[in-house]
DNA sequence: TTTTTTAGTTTGTCAGGACAAAGTATTGAC
DNA sequence: GTCAATACTTTGTCCTGACAAACTAAAAAA
């Protein structure tokens, strides 16, 4: 019998899993809770049904729901207390799903980016690009210097080294296509990386190409990036113009 | 009977699981687990013990054996791969345990901090900051402005807005800890939170607290920080000394 | 009234078993 | 020798069942 406590607890009504279906009950379920959820039809705050009642009600086991629960737990959607229930969380909060993704693509987002290779040659690592890459001093390394343009200006200039042997690369398609996804479309997919983001003045040279004043703020950012095996797939060194470009990040703790 | 494959597997010799204890199980054979990859004892690339024979060696189910590596799969210290094995993964990709936490404190890490609270006060909510807050405009908030130093220089001008309501502050507790520090003394986890991080020159009123020259670069962050329930609990506008201070951030993707 | 005890609810942990799906290695046919 | 079929290994999914731990709320005792 339902009882009666503030925060209401919703039936969650249509849910059905289809036995025939490859897609895995536990995602089924999950994927339906998180419909409901979205359509708001399970309110915020408000918990769902408990874990045995549900269960019995789609006709799955336990073990199953619990792991359709834990799935949107682990998504920031769910938030469950033993001895309480499980409640759905503020929407807000719910963002931090995809903080993960490695994009120079934010450009890619919504302005018209082009890109301009100014250099694009094979040369022995200096010492940081080497340590950076886990290769001996002096490792050949293809050696790319590329200008970013968004909506017809200039954007940002970036320095990038990526081992030999991973993949040939040509100006023509690095004018065309993003680093990161000739990558992956060579096999390579980035799941790691370290960044660090700070500020300096622009030199003269980086002034002039960027179109700024001497001395203006620029943004930052030496990333290296491994794939899942944990072979260094790319160091990268970037000034951005700090009046055009900003990091934006979403971060999640515990 | 051991097949001769590249990668050799590791035999995870001493591992034994205590009943008594009030540690559950599975986390007690991820950590050991843990343990002996961290001491190299299980090599980099190396498969482990399948599921089956592991859980029957250390005498708990498959189900349990199963969740402790899930769990160290999930901090990426374990591939797995149907059909073939589990593997242990690089080092260096093992980082983004906690990529996630929200510190003030990486200064407080290894550089002697020290806090001068510039103002504390209660004004209603700028525009931008209500917005981001999520508060009607003119509402009332805690305003602080501080200025911290870092092994006797200054590092950071730091203002924040808190709703009033949420906690009651003094200067002497905000000279003496971190802001989250107090939030969290307070029962206010923060959970959640979205940063941008950009850069721009100093004015001279800056210049002059921060001890640069007039123009001097600047990283710039602004963050708003909610708990798990998405209550907004601070929202902050930080200038950092670009000669003193970077972010560093470990990025994994899905 | 206030505090303590008790009972009830809900999630957490664990076992043991069964079959499916995805790879890998071996065998057999051509 | 090359290619396809087969067997084997290993992880993935799913079930039933049981008890423990944390929390809430009601009942009992002070």
């Amino acid at each position: 019998m339902a009882s009666d406590l503030s925060p209401p607890r919703s039936p969650v009504r249509p849910v059905e899993v289809d036995r025939s279906s490859p897609v895995p009950l536990y995602f089924q379920v999950a994927s339906r809770l998180q419909e409901l959820i979205e359509a708001g039809e399970i309110g915020v705050g408000a918990r769902i049904e408990n874990e045995v009642d549900l269960a019995e009600r789609l006709g799955v086991s336990r073990p199953t729901t619990r792991r359709a629960i834990q799935y949107l737990v682990e998504r920031g959607m769910l938030v469950r207390k033993r001895g309480v229930g499980t409640q759905v969380v503020h929407p807000k909060v719910r963002r931090p799903v995809e903080l993960s993704s490695l994009y120079d693509d934010l450009v890619t987002a919504d302005r018209k980016p082009r890109t301009e290779v100014l250099q694009l040659k094979v040369i022995p690592a200096p010492a940081e690009v080497a340590e950076a890459l886990e290769l001996s001093p002096g490792t050949e390394v293809t050696w790319i210097e590329r200008l970013r343009y968004a909506g017809g200006e200039p954007l940002a200039l970036m320095h990038n080294a990526i081992p030999l042997g991973l993949i040939h690369l040509e100006a023509d398609d690095l004018a065309r296509h993003g680093l990161y996804e000739l990558l992956r479309r060579a096999g390579y997919q980035p799941r790691i990386a370290t960044q660090v983001i700070g500020a300096r003045s622009a030199n003269a040279a980086e002034a002039r190409t960027l179109q700024e004043k001497r001395g203006a703020s620029l943004l930052t950012m030496t990333r290296t990036a491994w794939d899942v095996s944990g072979r260094a797939l790319e160091y990268g060194s970037h000034v951005y113009r700090a009046s055009r470009y900003s990091f934006e990040l979403n971060l999640s703790a515990g």
